[in-house]
DNA sequence: AGCTAAATGCAACTTTGTTGCATTCGCAGC
DNA sequence: GCTGCGAATGCAACAAAGTTGCATTTAGCT
């Protein structure tokens, strides 16, 4: 994360054409996407951004709730447009890498409440992802039975 | 994460005195270490264990699965002893960035029962976190209205 | 005690994210 | 449409976190 910003409340007032970009990628991306990938796509637009600019972007999307910021255990932070879909979770196959978007009603709201009364822990927000592996590795695996993350116990 | 080793099978074979080490900070920790707290931790123990044992040994207790890896949003990777606590999820302050371990029945076995009929995804684990503010902060905040990581939306 | 491969330390390196500062540019007011 | 202000950008240098290659040490076997 980027430290406080010396006008923080101030910024993200102007549609620039990297805020415009940027937004555009994440919206055309079904999942979410690491600044890396960002910063890769905007060349296929023939837009050469400033990786300081993307991540600057991306902090004014995140404190003005444009975009939700997912983790998903690797080094970078994952991005995605907080109103382009539901309320969702993640597959993340832990073989190939690839994320998939899962919806499906958690409740988690009992729980939630029952944190607040036993911890008086005001929840903002939860994170759930699952990973495991996916069909097509699965698959893969029949063939050749050999993977590379998922050692055994 | 590191890239694969050249023998990871042969790995953790021997209990030298930094596997220990490591293990024993895990083991006094209530709650998931990142690999600098790790670092700074066995310094303490006037053990000056370089960094790069740090994240071998913790690649290879995670490979034995002796150790789960916790992604709390923050660029480090933590750590607990596996099978130091029953299964359980954290809460995560926004504001002062404590961790507290959380043990309640998640019942997810049926939602990771649907993902495997629809989606034909072998769950191996998830990660349930919450983050919001905790009742130190939130108390704090009555005297002096203000807190820095989460701004309006 | 000697052997061998696992484990370690070190330095150099890569990746990812951050900061300071000079310059550019969106846009509100004229 | 011009102008001025401050937001936004680019650049380069920096910082933090993690990785690699390789020479050396050491745990645990015989």
């Amino acid at each position: 994360m980027l430290s406080p910003l010396k006008t923080p409340a101030r910024r993200g007032q102007r549609l620039t054409p990297a805020r415009q970009a940027i937004l555009k990628v994440l919206g055309r991306s079904p999942t979410p996407q690491s600044p890396q990938e960002i910063l890769h796509e905007l060349k296929k637009f023939k837009l050469t951004i400033n990786k300081t600019t993307v991540y600057r972007q991306l902090e004014s999307l995140l404190s003005r709730r444009l975009i939700r910021a997912i983790h998903l255990g690797e080094r970078s932070v994952r991005y995605e447009l907080a109103h382009g879909l539901a309320h969702h979770h993640h597959l993340v196959c832990l073989d190939c890498g690839k994320i998939t978007n899962i919806f499906f009603p958690t409740d988690l709201k009992k729980q939630e409440e029952t944190i607040w009364k036993k911890n008086k822990f005001e929840i903002f927000e939860h994170s759930l992802e699952f990973f495991g592996r996916c069909r097509t590795c699965a698959e893969k695996l029949k063939k050749r039975p050999q993977h590379k993350n998922v050692p055994a116990a």
